[in-house]
RNA sequence: GACUUGGUAGCUCAGCUGGAUAGAGCAUCAGCCUUCUAAGCUGAGGGUCAUUGGUUCGAAUCCAAUCCAGGUCACCA
């Protein structure tokens, strides 16, 4: 239970039995101090002035009072400043907390709830490399799914790889037209990146037969649909679902290139899936559920056989879920994998990291599934998050104003080698161990920085900002981490020698913090939220940067201190450890 | 137009289940390495919390309206 739980408890029942009244922990605030007064934690006495008929000094005086009194062990002073009770925490109790989990590597794990979630992320097309939007969902949803194990969930990742349909077959079509031949070996190219070049090839050549269709005379609309580029592309689509051999090999070999080199990236970012769904396979899954639908009266066949679903009760329009052709549209295929994720893992909540330009879709998936009685459909999450801007403006595949995910990783591990070498720390590394330094600090920096943000939001991605390695980043936390990592390397804690009783501001200010940590994880699961974990450890890092600074260690005024502070150290070091783990970052013994 | 998300320091963001003088980082300026790693620490300046009105002891936070920006409203995925 944390601290401010045992507060609430004991204000609560300190309250009901001064008054004689029934009070719950919603009738208050509990805060945290603010630093120019004196206390740890401040009770907000306004909300309950009413209740209990007392003006704010006689209700602060007789529960504080009472606090102390029947709570020796937990409070030992109070003040009150206009309304708020500040109430300074027993020395004891922070120090009992911290000898009991200054060497527990699981601080901040929640037990197991028994509850199986799905964290669906990635979700890449495969005719284009990654690209830095990627990267954000890459990382939310590996750091999501981390934060919830570390809550008490089962987790399954799973990616869903879109792998069939038009822009699939645009790039194919472009290979045929403009490539003579070649393939990643023969130019030396990654297999993502080599197709990525023909579906740009493709809108290259398709916007120039546009221009000369609306010389012709046709609209710039017609001219679109009209393009020999795009009839081809139409064509090859229809083959590929009557299952042409020379199609279907040409696009196995494609889409072969294209995971080879996804594999790459993957094992780069640190990225992988318990299970990997293709949309070629899936997307007759919706078949079946439309005869469902039909049968449970909760889809409609219009006059030209076309199914949908009336969704006017519910505030949005109707859905189209089958075509009148039979085939099955996007909606009607997610639903089927729905049905299909709850078959296969038997899952309680399954949660999806999509981009917010799909928030209508999910609502309406969500919805659809509930009405069908699809497993676990009213535990359908969207972790909806913002496009990633750039300061130039917006990112666009077709313009060549992506950040490549592959270019933007290297960039960063180069940038991290650059600042390592200025520093000139870690001379005597051999040369694997500096790969994987710059490794460990370039993709720390990368991701402390897509996920420090609210993930719902837009979020700017400004290349100057993304690669400072000073203040809120990722190596700021592995910095702390590997400075803690030196001194625990010099000055070993001993458990048999005699630990100082009391503590100093300093050394409380990081107790305050540490205590916090099973609080964070449990709100960034519940919200999830990876940002709430980068700021609390970057809080916690600064707050003991801030301890360093002023009391030493190794000289410590006495060796009850030095071993106080040792294990301030090391608990600090685990829960830095840990909370960038959640992350997906490591951190360094030496940097 | 409808629905939806956002607007907080020069920039990027916290804070939003209402509480004390609105916080960080970057940038700017001034200090701190013969003492545990200066990728650090300390301090200064910088704000009409988009605007207006309301609710109340108290509003950046809740409500309403307005303005601005993003997204969606496909037989695309």
């Amino acid at each position: 239970m944390s601290i401010v739980q045992q507060l609430q408890q004991a204000v609560v029942k300190s309250l009901n039995n001064l008054y004689n009244q029934l009070f719950t922990e919603k009738d208050f605030q509990i805060n945290l101090t603010k630093p120019e007064f004196e206390g740890d934690y401040t009770v907000v006495l306004f909300a309950i002035l009413k209740q209990t008929g007392k003006t704010p000094d006689a209700l602060g005086q007789e529960l504080g009072a009472k606090l102390t009194q029947d709570y020796p062990t937990l409070f030992t002073q109070y003040n009150i400043i206009k309304g708020f009770l500040n109430l300074t925490v027993a020395d004891d109790f922070w120090l009992q907390l911290l000898h009991k989990n200054y060497n527990d590597i699981c601080y901040g794990k929640h037990a197991m709830n028994g509850k199986r979630v799905m964290v669906e992320y990635s979700s890449p097309n495969t005719n284009k490399p990654l690209h830095l939007g990627h990267l954000r969902n890459n990382f939310l949803g590996w750091s999501v799914a981390e934060i919830l194990k570390a809550y008490g969930y089962e987790v399954f990742k799973s990616c869903i790889v879109n792998d069939r349909g038009i822009h699939i077959c645009k790039s194919m079509i472009a290979w045929q037209l403009f490539a003579n031949g070649a393939t990643p070996q023969s130019t030396n190219a990654k297999g993502d990146h080599f197709v990525g070049q023909y579906y740009v090839k493709f809108n290259e050549e398709h916007k120039r037969q546009i221009a000369e269709l609306v010389a012709t005379g046709k609209t710039e609309k017609e001219a679109e649909k009209e393009t020999p580029i795009m009839l081809a592309t139409q064509q090859m689509l229809y083959d590929w679902e009557a299952g042409k051999p020379e199609v279907m090999k040409l696009w196995h070999e494609m889409n072969a290139w294209v995971y080879e080199g996804f594999d790459v990236t993957y094992k780069n970012i640190g990225s992988d899936f318990d299970k990997t769904y293709y949309e070629s396979n899936t997307y007759l899954l919706g078949k079946k559920i439309v005869d469902l639908g039909l049968e449970k009266n909760v889809f409609m066949r219009k006059e030209d056989t076309s199914v949908w679903i009336d969704l006017t009760a519910d505030g949005l329009d109707e859905k189209l879920v089958l075509r009148k052709d039979g085939t099955s549209v996007y909606i009607t295929q997610d639903i089927g994998l729905a049905q299909q994720k709850y078959d296969e893992y038997n899952i309680n909540e399954s949660i999806y990291v999509i981009g917010d330009e799909q928030n209508y879709h999910m609502k309406v998936l969500k919805l659809i599934a509930q009405k069908l009685g699809v497993g676990a459909a009213n535990a359908i999450h969207h972790l909806s998050y913002g496009m990633v801007e750039l300061t130039t403006g917006k990112m666009k595949s077709r313009e060549g104003t992506v950040v490549d995910a592959d270019d933007l990783v290297q960039e960063m591990i180069d940038t991290s080698r650059k600042h390592t070498e200025e520093l000139g720390k870690v001379k005597d590394f051999t040369e694997n161990e500096l790969v994987e330094l710059y490794n460990t600090i370039g993709l720390g920096a990368l991701k402390f920085y897509l996920l420090r943000v609210d993930p719902k939001k837009r979020m700017v991605f400004n290349a100057t900002e993304s690669i400072d390695f000073h203040g809120f980043t990722g190596p700021f936390v592995q910095y702390t981490y590997a400075r803690i990592r030196s001194i625990l390397r010099k000055e070993v804690y001993d458990a048999s020698k005699p630990i100082s009783s009391t503590l100093l501001k300093n050394e409380k200010e990081i107790m305050v913090a540490l205590e916090q940590y099973p609080s964070v994880i449990a709100e960034s699961a519940k919200e999830l939220d990876p940002s709430k974990v980068a700021i609390y450890i970057f809080n916690v890092a600064k707050t003991f940067n801030s301890f360093y600074a002023e009391l030493s260690i190794s000289k410590a005024e006495s060796e009850e201190k030095k071993q106080l502070r040792l294990q301030l150290a090391m608990m600090t070091a685990n829960i830095l450890k840990n909370g960038m783990q959640l992350l997906g970052a490591n951190v360094p013994e030496r940097m």
